[in-house]
DNA sequence: GTATGCTTTCGGC
DNA sequence: TTACGGCCGAAAGCATAC
């Protein structure tokens, strides 16, 4: 049976939950920041709302340049606050979660969701539940949101991105050809810069010319996997499951320094509070981990890391702190440039009392 | 050679 | 003129075992 999948995104979500609590800021250029610390306005901008964008501000923006863009608008800046998303976001996945067969969440302001059998593997009754679940979040949280269905998730995700915000796109499996091809590779699901850049020295720039291109030469350039799946998803033809997710596969925290070191110690003391933070973390939620790294983020803005594997799951990470003071030694003796940032990261997840993931199938 | 596991890098939001 | 976070998941690259 053909399926149904719809992919939902909140739009300019953490900006749009700051605008929903205080309403007066509607209208001007909002930017969500996150502030590193280092000097008043160093750190970047972690969502703009649609005003901001129109004049030029975006993501990922330095927020010093951002500002000056801004020069004049009345721009309003307000740090991240994380948690208060986090429970916005829950609420709104719940609602979401009521309507649908099957709820993927990919990150705080996203999910994948598989309606075939409610839908009856009908696109037109599909296209009635995806409006009703918009008025529902709107109802439950004051939201917006943009909502893309098609026959896969590459489809639903870049139908959902197609007309934003607070969109509602149907693509059918009738028009797929229709709606994908004319696209330029870069809005792709999988697809950044690097890939479309290398892409168009094979002078592939939209989606159609990818499916037409030649195989052993995407496999060259890519490898394998890579490039079956740049071949599948050219034609909406992923067959990637919707599945609701286990628990996180890694954990991290990274801070930016206060100066750029070459000093493994001045590093871990400026980490600590952040090891302190996840440790609790674990703990709380009863996690073991086996692999524990070391991150640095170079003065060029490079990334490096190192890391270390455990012989037996490891429950207590302030226990840890001689490994991770060695490993970012490792880093930062290795490292071509000073740190600006620092962070760890444990993965090789496991649940306390939970041995049966590591051995049930040894 | 192939399978498996670990380390490092990449890319999305 | 420049300006620069904090996460996450996945895959490539590499090493080792058989």
């Amino acid at each position: 049976m053909a399926r149904v999948i719809g992919h939902v995104d909140l739009d300019y979500f953490y900006a749009q939950v700051e605008e929903v609590e205080n309403p007066s800021i509607k209208g001007k250029p909002v930017l969500v920041c996150v502030f590193s610390g280092r000097t008043e306005d160093s750190g970047v901008v972690g969502t703009a709302n649609y005003p901001a964008r129109e004049l030029g501000v975006g993501s990922g923006m330095p927020i010093a340049f951002a500002k000056k863009r801004l020069e004049g608008k009345n721009p309003v800046l307000i740090p991240m606050h994380h948690q208060k998303y986090e429970a916005v976001s829950e609420k709104v996945m719940q609602v979401v979660r009521e309507r649908v067969d099957v709820l993927e969440q990919t990150g705080i302001d996203e999910a994948f969701f598989d309606i075939t059998e409610s839908s009856a593997d009908d696109f037109s009754r599909a296209r009635n539940l995806a409006a009703s679940i918009k008025t529902a979040i709107l109802e439950s949280q004051g939201l917006t949101a943009s909502i893309g269905l098609g026959q896969s998730k590459v489809v639903a995700k870049m139908a959902s991105d197609f007309s934003k915000p607070n969109g509602l796109t149907v693509v059918t499996p009738e028009s797929t050809y229709d709606f994908l091809s004319p696209l330029p590779v870069i809005r792709l699901y999988g697809v950044g810069p690097k890939t479309a850049k290398a892409l168009e020295d094979l002078n592939v720039r939209t989606i159609g010319e990818l499916m037409k291109a030649d195989i052993a030469e995407l496999e060259r350039l890519f490898g394998a996997k890579t490039a079956a799946y740049l071949h599948n998803a050219a034609a909406g033809a992923d067959d990637e499951e919707v599945a609701e997710k286990q628990g996180a596969t890694q954990l991290s925290r990274i801070i930016t320094l206060k100066s750029d070191t070459r000093d493994a110690d001045q590093a871990l003391t400026e980490l600590l509070p952040a090891i302190d933070d996840l440790h609790r973390r674990l703990v709380s939620k009863s996690i073991s981990f086996r692999t524990l790294s070391a991150m640095g983020i170079l003065t060029d803005l490079s990334a490096k890391t190192k890391s270390k594997t455990f012989d037996r799951p490891v429950e207590n990470l302030s226990e840890c702190k001689g490994e991770i003071r060695e490993l970012l030694q490792e880093l930062a003796s290795s490292a071509p440039k000073e740190l600006r940032r620092a962070g760890i990261r444990v993965s090789g997840l496991s649940e306390k009392g939970d041995q049966t993931s590591l051995t049930q199938f040894q």
